[in-house]
Parts: C-alpha cells; sequence; structure tokens
RNA sequence: AACUCUAUGGUGUAACGGUAGCACAACAGAUUUUGGUUCUGUUUGUCAAGGUUCGAAUCCUUGUAGAGUUGCCA
C-alpha cells in the first residue's frame, strides 16, 4: 500500500487498451442496438437471450468502431461495446455484458479526455489485477458478477489474478447503514451533521470516542460470513468499554452538581490528593487533586429518603469521598419545594485519602466529588442509540419514527475537575462512575464540551429497574 | 415471478463426517477506595422432514425462512 489513494480513472487508458484487445480476439463488438433493444434481447432466468444482428461484426470493423467512438463520432446511447460471451448464459451478467457506454459528459478526474467510459465489472477484476490484489473483499451483491470477473481475468493479459471474495453487509441493532438513509438524517437536520456522534459514520464514531482498536476487535469478534446477520451493538459498545477500560485515564466529573458544605473543615484550606490515572495501567501514574470545604457531588448520589440498598448518602449517613476523606451528612437543606439545594456535612480528619478508621467502621459506598472553587464548568452531551427500536424498520414502518427522542440530552451545568480544563479534542477519558467522554471539537476557550462515547455498566440503575 | 446465496442459544461466531465450543447479553455469587474492572458459576442452540453412513451441524433431496440479482449504476 503506497497510502495514496487511486482511482479507476488511472486506469482508463490501459482499460481502453484491453478493451481493444478483447476486440481483437473477436471476443468484444460494438453494439447498435437500443437500450430497449438491448434488455430486451437479453431475455431473462427462464428464457435465453438472442444474439444481436451486431454479434458477427468483424474485429476490424469493431476495431474502427470504437475508435470512433473514443473520437466522439456517436452521440450518448447510439452504441456500446460488449463482451462477446454467451446469450444463453444461465447467469444474466454473462449474456454479452455492456463494457463501454458513449457519455458526453466531464470527469471529475480526467476532464473532458474520455466520452466513452468503461462499466463496472470492465474496471472492477483489471483494477484489482494492476494492484495485485489477492483477495478483493466485496458485498454479496456482486455474488452473481463474479463469473464475470473472472472471464476478463481470464481473457486479458493482466499482471495478476486476483479473486473476488463476497461477504455479508455489516448491520447493526438501534441504527441504520444505508447511505441513503444516513443522507436523509444529515439533511432534514435529524442529526447535526454527517459526523454528529450518533451516526454510524467513520467522523460520527470518532467524535464519539470509538477507539480504532475497539472497532477492529468488533470486527474480529463478528467475522465474515455470507449470512445476513444483524449485530447487537451491544457487543459494539463492549469492545469500546473493554478498550478504553485499559487506556483512558480517569477523571472525577459531577454531571448534576449538588452542593456539599463541610462544616468541620477549615474554610480557606486547600490539600491536595493522589489520583490514580488509571487502576489498569500503573504506567498511567497519578495526578494531584485539590480538596476545600466546599464540594460538588452527583445529585443521583443522595437521597432523602433512599430504599434499604441505596449505599450512598443520605441524612445520617456516611460515604467515602474518593482518594479524599470520609464524609458523613448530617443535615439536608431544602427550599421552599422540598428540593434538596444543599447537604451540610462533616468529615473524618483520620481518613484521610479515603483510609479506614482505626475503630473499624465500614463504609458501602465510594463517591466522586469536585471541589466548587477549583471546578471546570462545562458542556456534557449525553448521547445514546439513535434509534429506540432494534430495527428502526421492523414492520415495514418509517425509520423516521423510530427515531429515540432521548438520543441526545445536553447537560450545560456539569463541573469537572480542574485537571480536565486541558483535555485534547478528541481524547476519551473515564469520568468515574460515570462512562467514558470524549473533547469535542466545539470547545473553546471559554467553554469545555464532552460527548459521552458509551456508559459504565451500571448494575445499579439495572437493579433499579427491576 | 425466476435465478443465486444463506440458515448453529436472546445476538453473533467456531467445530478434517467423530465430545456442539467461544464472545456478548441475561441471571447468581466473590473481590473491590469506581454499584466500574476482575474472578467463579448458571440458563438457553444445530430451521423442518426424509435419505446416505458404524456415526451428520457438516454430504444428498424436498420444504420453510431470510438476503441478493434481474441497469448503457456501483
Amino acid at each position: 500500500m503506497t497510502g495514496e489513494s487511486i482511482c479507476a480513472s488511472d486506469y482508463f487508458e490501459r482499460l481502453f487498451e484491453w478493451a481493444l484487445a478483447l476486440i481483437d480476439a473477436g471476443k468484444a463488438y460494438v453494439d447498435h442496438q437500443t437500450f430497449d433493444e438491448i434488455r430486451e434481447g437479453r431475455g431473462n432466468t427462464h428464457e435465453s437471450g438472442k444474439e444481436s444482428p451486431y454479434r458477427d461484426r468483424s474485429p476490424e470493423e469493431n476495431r474502427a468502431l470504437f475508435l470512433q467512438m473514443r473520437e466522439g463520432k456517436f452521440a450518448n446511447g447510439e452504441c456500446v461495446l460488449r463482451a462477446k460471451i454467451d446469450m444463453a448464459h444461465s447467469n444474466l451478467n454473462m449474456r454479452d455484458p455492456v463494457i463501454y457506454r458513449i457519455m458526453h459528459t466531464e470527469h471529475h478526474r480526467t476532464g473532458d479526455t474520455w466520452c466513452i467510459y468503461p462499466m463496472y465489472d470492465f474496471t472492477h477484476g483489471q483494477s484489482d489485477a494492476l494492484e495485485y490484489i489477492t483477495h478483493s473483499l466485496c458485498t454479496l451483491e456482486f455474488e452473481h458478477h463474479r463469473p464475470l470477473y473472472e472471464w476478463f481475468l481470464e481473457h486479458l493479459p493482466t499482471p495478476s489474478k486476483p479473486r473476488q471474495i463476497e461477504f455479508a453487509r455489516l448491520n447493526l441493532t438501534y441504527t441504520v447503514m444505508s447511505k441513503r438513509k444516513l443522507l436523509q438524517l444529515v439533511e432534514e437536520n435529524r442529526v447535526s451533521g454527517w459526523d454528529d456522534p450518533r451516526m454510524p459514520t467513520i467522523s460520527g464514531i470518532r467524535r464519539r470516542g470509538y477507539p480504532a482498536e475497539a472497532l477492529r476487535n468488533f470486527c474480529k469478534t463478528i467475522g465474515i460470513t455470507k449470512y445476513s446477520s444483524t449485530h447487537d451493538i451491544a457487543l459494539l459498545e463492549n469492545a469500546v468499554r473493554e478498550s478504553l477500560n485499559k487506556t483512558a485515564r480517569r477523571y472525577m466529573a459531577v454531571l448534576n452538581p449538588l452542593k456539599v458544605v463541610i462544616t468541620n473543615y477549615p474554610e480557606d484550606q486547600v490539600e491536595e490528593f493522589d489520583a490514580i490515572n488509571n487502576p489498569e495501567d500503573e504506567s498511567a501514574g497519578k495526578r494531584k487533586v485539590p480538596f476545600s470545604r466546599e464540594l460538588y457531588i452527583e445529585r443521583d448520589d443522595f437521597m432523602l429518603d433512599p430504599p434499604k440498598k441505596f449505599f450512598r448518602l443520605s441524612v445520617g449517613k456516611e460515604v467515602r469521598l474518593r482518594c479524599s476523606y470520609w464524609l458523613k451528612c448530617e443535615e439536608a437543606i431544602t427550599d421552599e419545594n422540598g428540593e434538596v439545594i444543599e447537604l451540610r456535612c462533616t468529615y473524618d480528619p483520620e481518613t484521610r485519602g479515603g483510609a479506614n478508621p482505626s475503630d473499624g467502621r465500614k463504609v458501602k459506598a465510594t463517591i466522586h466529588w469536585v471541589s466548587a472553587a477549583h471546578a471546570v464548568p462545562a458542556e456534557v452531551r449525553l448521547y445514546d442509540r439513535l434509534f429506540s427500536e432494534e430495527d428502526p424498520e421492523a414492520g415495514g414502518q418509517d425509520f423516521l419514527d423510530a427515531l429515540n427522542a432521548g438520543s441526545l440530552t445536553s447537560v450545560t451545568n456539569a463541573q469537572l475537575e480542574t485537571n480536565l480544563r486541558d483535555a485534547a479534542i478528541g481524547e476519551t477519558v473515564q469520568f468515574e462512575r460515570l462512562g467514558y467522554f470524549c473533547a469535542d471539537q466545539d470547545t473553546t476557550e471559554e467553554a469545555v464540551v464532552f460527548n459521552r462515547t458509551v456508559s459504565l455498566r451500571d448494575s445499579w440503575a439495572r437493579a433499579q429497574k427491576k
């Protein structure tokens, strides 16, 4: 691989010569039948085709005619060059397929050098051969074309003999993969563009923060088959989590902040604690996280009236603040609507760094937090599946009807750990206990933006649903 | 409609004609300074009916279901 992109148009001259070679060998002819005559003459799967009245033109006459085609002596559709194979062949593609047609149009790469253009079938195998491709992979719809692919390789002096292998296209649950439908989503502004993080496009997936390694592993596990199957998107998400778990740095971020005041912590004191960047990778090292009297914790981590399996904070209960201190809630302050607006808590100086106290007290949960004075405000875009149904077209319904209205929830008042201020665009990190998040290109000096790549597995949320 | 291809747990994917295995999902438990990770265990399968064979997921026939094709598109 050279890395340069190569186009079939780079081979137009060679293909033209090969077409002449076919003519000289009596294996191609110029057909002056009309479009409809050719179609009718082809017959169908239970009726063999009829030979064209121009089929037996001499190689000399065909050569002269074909050169005239190139010179622009004919109008569009006036004649075509056909391979002379077998009008009774059971495969319709082998019934003298058209290999060159006249098109008086400019080409985006070759300009106006050509007014005749080769058909896909006359280009595919030859291009592969010129590039010394051994296994030419394509999708199932080209299966019927393989005999033709091979026929050209057999009758042309190609430098190599590639092999075409077809496999089923990749389908995923909760999304659509067809270009036509994706285009519609873009044009109707159902998504923000081709690189919307919900789109199953390369740019979308990249912006979502899916690592290339995860995609490779996913492809490895789904394999290549001829069975048209639909892969569970959970398998992809699993590959993403698996990859990110090993590589993503951990940070603390509060998406839905609830203010905490630690009444027994000195007003102006700031401590810095060591936090492990990645427990799965010691070489990722540690970082400093500032701690102070006023913090934000996740609103979901406090309940006024908790169910019995709720291990997090409630009035009178104690939890561990990740890598800092144990925290006990003394009082919840509510507004006139009964909404909790602030927590009054105390900390235990003996539990510095989150260590267990000497009296043997136990705590069942560790929660994340952010020092209010040091927090970086951010916008966090919570992406979910684009469609709310496994098969958006089940029962023949319009796929747009299955769009998931909640596929994007934007949180504008998130509070991030101060270290996240300088996250590189495109870097995917873990917000501890929440999920993996990717710094988005919309980030500016003033506003930090993160996209949720995928959430962490949440067995608590799952248990709640039951 | 015809022709071509395909069919293995809930979703996928393996198994020279010789013990149906693996991943994900689900469920249960252990560990845990992330209700994450990790570990252990459990549940569920060869589309149907015939045939060949000592022996069939595998080979043959028929049926059923799904996909693809029937452009001077790619």
